[in-house]
DNA sequence: TAAATATTCAGACTATAGTCTGTGGATTTA
DNA sequence: TAAATCCACAGACTATAGTCTGAATATTTA
């Protein structure tokens, strides 16, 4: 839930997001919904588009002890 | 060369990395030439197996700018 | 309630992560 | 010199990340 929290306090949708960040807004959604699994790459340019360290990203993942981003 | 800084300072070999991240050692190699580009979960289990926390990992990368992990 | 807007989902596709085997070179140690 | 360890590299393979279209279902706003 990472990242659908990050980008609703960011008042975006899926497919800005995508646009922002380089994805398609489907594939956005797979993540949100933990149906794939990103690649370091896409981390980066995700924290970019989100206005936040890529550093930060994966520490809020791990203390939300999500199974997905 | 960050990957390969943080395994050399274990002193393990690609080959024990691998086997202990449970990846292949060419893969290792892979990596660190830059020739792959990892997944986030592989960023977990690589740094689990170099003690080391992921969002750490991600910082060294960073500060190095390298191109690849 | 209607009509925008946002999201889910399926399916088929392309690109790339990750496996595996084997060869050969470099270095170290017996 | 021999053998042992480590690593680079190629190639062919399987698994999964990421694209794209379109239709169906929320959810918001007029």
């Amino acid at each position: 839930m990472t990242l659908r929290h990050l980008r609703q306090d960011c008042g975006l949708s899926q497919e800005y997001l995508g646009f922002k960040s380089g994805y398609h807004r489907t594939y956005i959604s797979l993540l949100e919904r933990g149906k794939k699994s990103p690649s370091l790459q896409t981390i980066f340019r995700l924290s970019e588009a989100l206005n936040i360290d890529p550093s930060e990203l994966i520490k809020q993942v791990q203390s939300r002890n999500d199974e997905f981003i």
